[in-house]
DNA sequence: TAGACACCCGCAAACGTTTGCAAGAACTGG
DNA sequence: CCAGTTCTTGCAAACGTTTGCGGGTGTCTA
């Protein structure tokens, strides 16, 4: 369409003007009057090169607004100056967040990021068949993907370093936060405050995908009870399919129970807002009626004036990026790094009602 | 099956096993023993190959787990097979729905997404002046990328093909939602059931960004007021910086007028929930009290049962997608899209109170 | 049975870099 | 002024594909 400017007169001696396709390295050599190596050398800033001809060289790389090819560059030196960041969904806070800080943390390094998004077992037996991002980037970051052994074995195959950023898997550098000791804080938080019939409201994937935070938090949620003395009531650990009113819905199940909880531990913030939503709904003030407490650090729980733990994502995703960096290129520090995560009081979490 | 004569003189044509680096495409070529040439074909499946060679080759590369070189491929055919999203930022949610839906779109047309951020006047400067995508994609897709028409101008030189993603710009292909006439049926609503003292509520950017949308949301707020033959009464106008609490902060101000808003309407409809939650902090209850309602579709609205101009941002990226596709393939069908808006109807707009 | 024709397939020239190696230039110290 | 260094610079071989062109084989028709 309009790329097809071609002129048929190509006296290939002259200096000629960048018409039709762009100035290509033998251009700038051409024009600069040097070889093409030192062109390369000079533009690359690699010692060699003469500082007198260093400029030149620039300038008339200025001049042509040459471009390097990109793909001569990876394929002559064998790396693409790009990673692969898989999530299984990216319109989510948590995954939007990762990706968010992701990029940012790898293209201040110059690196470019490609997206692929794998949702569902399908898509992911597909990803992991497939492995479309084979010899296209310099590293992976798996960003809290559910992966089987078997699967996770798989990805080997990529011939690249692989980093976990939100998770962990066997032999694999990752950044992660104690999805544990996080659920056990702040089920502390509503035990200490004088809870007894504390609920636990978390959502379930259509598919049958379990996702390691989920087990971890429910671990948590159960440690806390168990440390305190409480005895665990099974119905006030409510699992409901994911949804925008998950917590809605659970609230409401909650509340027709013939002794209630007083107090709810959502599994994220989103869940913890919707529960407070329901509550409010059915006329029951947070935290007065009804206290709760979620995680993730989700701008929607200070909307809400929700308690959070903060799960700190932005700071994983720094992490999971400087670990990425640094393991492309052999430096050292790239062990896995735990996260600290950190308790925001909004004052949604009270004594329980004098009974 | 005439390739005797090949098979005998090749010496060392041992089948190597894949000990150190990957299979070429002159691995396979040895081992099936046709030219490198047969393999290529052969693998893309272009014709010039018979069926038993194909076969062959197909079964040598996959022996050998041979994965072509994406790199060696551009280069010789000029084109990259990628294709760069341009958005001021991903943790928010009509980028992350926007980026998703164009990733799906574009990956199931076998090409990958890159991701820029480009956040802020400085940021966009620098990603102007150093295009940083240049060379490495077959076009870019700028999602509500707020440029100048100098920058507009300058992307030009990217060389390559680009599409606008929920917004406009001149001279280019765009996918777009009518926000001017969204807002002025959103404002028709209140407006119809009876509301005369009717808010707006917007963000403004830190920096002195101007947003296309903002000032068409607001044209057509004010559109719908005149038509009805309300004036326009400019303290109704509050502009808030940008926050997840900045609907509440406008609520308080509004509520604290001689005259409050019976209604308001919502720039987005995260504002419109803070304002929805604002105003209940302030013992008011939605729509009895107050109507509300917003735009965009997001999921908040829904949790929140707000009233919402849903502007479709899934179909906007696939149509995004589908025109860059065939813009890339030189296909027809590549005219701008705009997508149609819908209302819905979850009940957060009442009559106003009898005075 | 020969000529026309379609079909396979290989050769080799791109595509645009990077980099090891070696030759020449410039510079050093004696 | 010379031998030994150190700097610059160019040559040419990768890197791994794609594709135009032409040679060869096989089939079909007259």
């Amino acid at each position: 369409m309009a790329h097809e400017e071609q002129d048929g007169n190509d006296a290939d001696a002259a200096p000629k003007p960048p018409t039709g396709a762009p100035a290509n390295m033998a251009d700038v050599a051409r024009i600069a009057g040097v070889s093409i190596a030192t062109v390369s050398r000079a533009l690359r800033d690699v010692p060699g090169v003469g500082e007198a001809t260093r400029d030149r060289v620039r300038q008339v790389a200025e001049e042509l607004s040459y471009v390097i090819s990109p793909e001569a560059s990876s394929l002559s030196r064998r790396e693409t100056g790009r990673v692969a960041v898989v999530m299984p969904r990216i319109d989510v806070w948590f995954y939007s967040t990762m990706l968010s800080g992701l990029e940012r943390g790898l293209r201040s390094e110059g690196i470019d990021v490609l997206v692929y998004q794998v949702d569902g077992p399908s898509e992911r037996g597909a990803f992991v068949r497939d492995l479309p991002a084979r010899r296209k980037v310099d590293a992976v970051i798996l960003a809290a993907l559910p992966l089987s052994p078997e699967q996770r074995d798989r990805l080997d195959l990529l011939g690249v370093p692989m980093v976990i950023a939100g998770g962990q898997a066997r032999g694999l550098p990752h950044v992660d936060v104690d999805d544990r000791a996080m659920a056990r804080a702040a089920v502390d938080r509503l035990i200490a405050a004088g809870h007894r019939d504390i609920a636990m409201v978390r959502t379930s994937d259509t598919d049958a995908t379990t996702w390691d935070a989920d087990l971890l938090r429910v671990a948590g949620y159960r440690e806390a009870l168990a440390v305190a003395g409480i005895e665990e009531r099974p119905e006030l650990l409510v699992t409901e399919t994911y949804g925008v009113d998950a917590g809605t819905r659970a609230v409401e199940r909650l509340l027709d129970l013939d002794r209630p909880p007083t107090a709810v531990f959502g599994y994220s913030d989103e869940i913890a807002a919707a529960v407070a939503v329901g509550a409010q709904r059915h006329g029951l003030k947070v935290p007065d009626d009804l206290s709760v407490i979620g995680v993730d650090g989700h701008p929607m729980a200070e909307l809400f004036g929700l308690d959070s733990m903060d799960q700190n994502v932005e700071r994983q995703a720094e992490e999971a990026a400087g670990i990425t960096v640094r393991l492309i290129r052999g430096e050292p520090g790239t062990r896995s790094v735990r996260v600290r995560h950190r308790f925001v009081d909004r004052g949604s979490v009270a004594a329980p009602r004098a009974t």
